[in-house]
DNA sequence: CGAGTAGTTGACATCTCTCAATGCCGGTGG
DNA sequence: CCACCGGCATTGAGAGATGTCAACTACTCG
């Protein structure tokens, strides 16, 4: 195996796409952030609560913070004390094999929470790392199980439904790495992303890959040649354009088609 | 694909093996269970909590029920009301494609909950059956939130742990399926099994697989002939013997040698 | 300009799947 | 009691998909 390129970049190309909102920033004291007037608030942890309760995790003041790209925003064994709410940029997590084998278990954008995988056993059993330079809120999850303790019932529900949201995410993963082949699950790939920018209000059907060939391989489970030759293939079938990391979707429909997953 | 086989059996033997327990049942009413008496309860739910939790727990007084082999226990879609510990017995829950393929996504034995992959939609995203005849705790969701509510901080955090278990029972599984080929996948697959029956206190080298070599292929990501084959690969490396679903491992150095899965 | 990184593509190797035949076992019904 | 059937497992042969290795290009950074 040789993934290790992937392993420990050096530094890494930042993309400008969607986000511009990642560049201007005032660098300075880690600024406090409101839930209640966070334009992510409806994908992000409040969604679902009633005022009362954003109020009060408002009270919580969170940390804000910067990870350049490349940087590790938590490793693998860590202290587990925070969830991190991505504002703008996109992190990767991944998993370790003993022999330096890794498997990226996940990508996330704007309004993604990371983390909780710490919760069972104190500290975190995955690494995440930026893929560009992204700003999160850091939550500290004592102050967050507090809360659930005193808020009105709903408050709890939202973190177990966070977790569960979790699994589920890992299900439809499972799915593919199980029972999929590399076209259905670059296709399955494509248009998650899509809908998750589309939900952000960006283009559903033309973006910038954040990730190299070699992390999508490993999330997808295949060697970066494939990934590779299976942008190729969509290419020539014209289910999308593609160049380097830019992405353009010609036929949506075509690429559902070859997933048709359930997993509702 | 043909897994259709192993979809919808009629009916399914029972092999006997570790479980008596299953089988001389007083099927009458749904008998009440108690937690603190409970010879499971350093393995299931109550596990890490203190006395006076408990004691809350017994409260609730689950109901008991049985589930024949082959019988389900939820379906995809279901409401989500329970969530189940396993008393004795074999489970197994699965994914399915529009199309039709099955994916596995777990076997559950005797100690071990099911059912929380509902909580973020209410109701199931997997469906689950019984591999024998199996018995189980149904915990009302409900009123294990109500208690979590009221109890001590630490019964929050418990729920909050067993899902964040559930997470990383598979990011090891998506470890296994993203980056492992059909040795290691079964060998991680037996010694995970045979480590889970020592929990129990059942023979580690020795033991009787509940399950089809289709259902294990679907939970591994290979066909149903590769599991066959692999078993055969490692009696002739003479790291177990196999007869149909009788399991004795040998060499079990020898097959931990194989994966050393660090995912910790 | 040279080095390094990322991506693409080709040729070939290898692994796993597919299809098919066979054996084994338990259950059923004559 | 025995023959037969269905489900499960094993095994072989060949096909197909993906991995491996290597060459080449484009681009970025110093």
């Amino acid at each position: 195996m040789t993934v290790a390129a992937a392993t420990q970049p050096a530094a890494r190309t930042v993309h400008i796409m969607p986000a511009a909102h990642t560049r201007q920033l005032t660098p300075v004291a880690p600024l406090k952030t409101s839930c209640s007037s966070c334009h992510l608030r409806d994908l992000c942890l409040p969604c679902g609560m009633n005022t009362p309760d954003v109020e009060r995790l408002d009270s919580l003041m969170f940390g804000r913070r910067r990870v350049l790209a490349g940087q590790t925003l938590y490793r693998e064994g860590d202290k587990f004390q925070f969830i991190y709410a991505v504002r703008a940029g996109t992190l990767k997590s991944s998993l370790m094999l003993a022999d330096g084998r890794e498997q990226v278990s996940g990508f996330h954008i704007a309004g993604e929470l990371v983390g909780l995988d710490g919760a069972a056993q104190g500290h975190h059993a995955s690494a995440t790392m930026a893929l560009e330079d992204t700003e999160i809120c850091a939550i500290p999850y004592s102050h967050l199980t507090d809360l659930a303790a005193n808020a009105s019932g709903g408050m709890q529900h939202i973190i177990t439904r966070l977790m569960s949201r979790e699994i589920m995410r890992e299900h439809s993963l499972m799915m593919l790495l199980g029972s999929m082949n590399a076209e259905e699950r670059l296709a399955a790939f494509l248009v998650n992303l899509s809908q998750r920018y589309a939900a952000r209000g960006y283009s559903e059907r033309e973006f910038h890959l954040r990730m190299s060939r070699a992390e999508i391989g490993s999330y997808l489970g295949m060697k970066l040649e494939t990934v590779s030759r299976t942008f190729s293939a969509f290419q020539a079938q014209r289910f999308l354009d593609v160049d380097k990391r830019h992405v353009r979707i010609i036929d949506m429909d075509g690429l559902k088609r070859r997933i048709e997953v359930q997993v509702h």
